[in-house]
RNA sequence: GAGGAGGCGCAGGCGGUUGCGAAUUGCCAAGGAACCCCCGUUAAAAGGAAACCUGAAGCAGUUUGAGGAAAGUCCGGGCUUCCGAAAGGCCAAACUUGCUGGGUAACGCCCAGUGCGAGCGAUCGUGAGGAUAGUGCCACAGAAACAUACCGCCGAUGGAGCUAGGCUGCUAUUCAUGUAGCGGCUGUGGCUAUCAGGUAAGGGUGCAAGGGUGCGGUAAGAGCGCACCAGCAGCGUCGAGAGGCGCUGGCUCGGUAAACCCCGGUUGGAAGCAAGGUUGAAGGAGCGAUCGGUUGGUCUUUUUCCGGCUCCGAGUAGAGGAGGAGAAAUCCUGCUUCUGCGAAAUCCGCUAGAGGUGUCUGGUGACAGGCAUCCCAGAUAGAUAACUGCCUUUUGGGUGGCUCUGCCAUUCAGAUAACAGAACCCGGCUUAUGUCCGCCUCUUCCCGC
RNA sequence: GCUCCAGUAGCUCAGAUGGAUAGAGCAAUUGCCUUCUAAGCAAUCGGUCACAGGUUCGAGUCCUGUCUGGGGCG
């Protein structure tokens, strides 16, 4: 990873979690998954889903602390070379840092990337991704 | 010079901008803490604390960071747990290993050799035990595919009197020999029939037909006899052995075991670092200080002793709290114990190894041994990078020079790094792959001297 | 990490113990039928049996090694 681990999403939980209840956007090569952090202490009880004004109201204090957070996920089917996928993952976080100082924080971010992407160069990501991210509003517009 | 065979090496180089992981050093929040201060047995509160220890996150420095295949997962190990067994033998089972000798921790790998096959050769290939242990199969064709005889050849016994002959009668003709016609006898050759006849030379069929070629031999034939060749057996000799060479012998046995099988060989089995352990969220079960009884049951190895559990009796009042009549239920907490990564949690396992490099010795070699020296990735949604400049190499064009079918210099344009990403670690095998990549040895042909 | 299966015509599949020239359905092409089309009928075309090597007289089938695709388990 070209990123600090704080930036780098791990968990398998939290995958789960954007793909359960994140907003999606996409362009030709690459889907954005994205969901907006909740504070870390109502993170344990997110499934009961009954706390929900009481969060909301310590989201605006402590969306600050945790930093957005990036995962990439590319299947086989993109290509069956590992040499490949790896080279579009640490193309996109290059490309994902070149934008760090715009990004809003308290993000938790998936980028799927879809079969024919691995023709594409450092140029075409950075664009896709920065549509992506205004689209989604988690960058400033500029 | 052209073509070919074998082997080895490298995995482009030097920067720029922006970054990541690990180790380590320093700074640093915070915590612990001897101690200081305070107090003076009616006490030890509050405060301080850069001796020292721990040290999150962060910052700074230093060091370091993919491969020859990291790949396929086709073999062999190490390591770990479970089951079994505990040493050896026999049997069974499994493996599917199979020329010989050696190497290795081990191997289905490697080295050296033998046989066979391919190539003019350098070299290459080789799953190379047994077909008289047994069973099966060998389509079509062919008489017959494993034990038979279709045609043919030969023999024996017959038949007809057709044919070629032999002997002979009559008739015609001729001077005569003879010739022609019609008969008779014979059974030599042919023809034909038969033989539970002989034969395996020849024909035909087929991948394959009972060793091959030649001479003799025989009724015809045949290893029936001989010579040479191939194969088999025995002996001698050389070799460590597979085997090589030589002599002798009786003459002969289809193929297929990558069909079943037989023989030999090897082997504890199963799973795999998501092994396995540590901490532990969570869940389940439970919680009594002490004494006595062996007539009981059961476990630890049969017996004895000792001991554990259970049982029975006494006794105390049964973890703490809430609750309640309470030693009940229920709830919370604590403790004991069991489960426990789908909590894909933490840390360990986790990288010093059948290790690398250099050198010497032994060996034809694989390899082994000695000495010196080095420490060389440890990630975990997975670091080792993203972008970019120049050089290198090379192709084409232009210009200039020279010793001019070329070479050198310069300039412009193009191409310029393939295959591919550690995931517990090693040894092999296999597969993928090159910027016109580089080097060495050998071989064949051509040209020149 | 472990493990299983498949690969045969453009597509979906047969082909049991090796035997001559590898089949079926759909599709395609041509003809018939119909005013025309569809359906129907008839014929034709189409195969490196995934690849390479081997065993055998003979291999889609047996053996060995690869490649590609798909699944399963922890």
């Amino acid at each position: 990873m070209a990123l600090p681990k704080h930036y780098r999403l791990r968990k398998r939980q939290d995958f789960s979690a954007i793909y359960r209840s994140g907003l999606r956007q996409s362009t030709v090569h690459l889907t954005l998954r994205a969901l907006r952090q909740i504070s870390p202490q109502s993170l344990a009880p997110l499934s009961r889903s009954s706390t929900s004004h009481q969060s909301a109201e310590r989201f605006t204090e402590e969306s600050s602390l945790r930093p957005t957070q990036l995962g990439i996920s590319i299947s086989q089917k993109v290509s069956k070379r590992a040499v490949v996928r790896n080279r579009i993952k640490r193309r996109l976080r290059a490309a994902f840092r070149a934008l760090l100082p715009q990004i809003l924080s308290g993000w938790q971010i998936v980028i799927v990337v879809k079969p024919g992407a691995t023709q594409c160069d450092y140029e075409q990501f950075l664009q896709e991704l920065k549509q992506l991210l205004i689209k989604a509003e988690v960058m400033h517009g500029g």
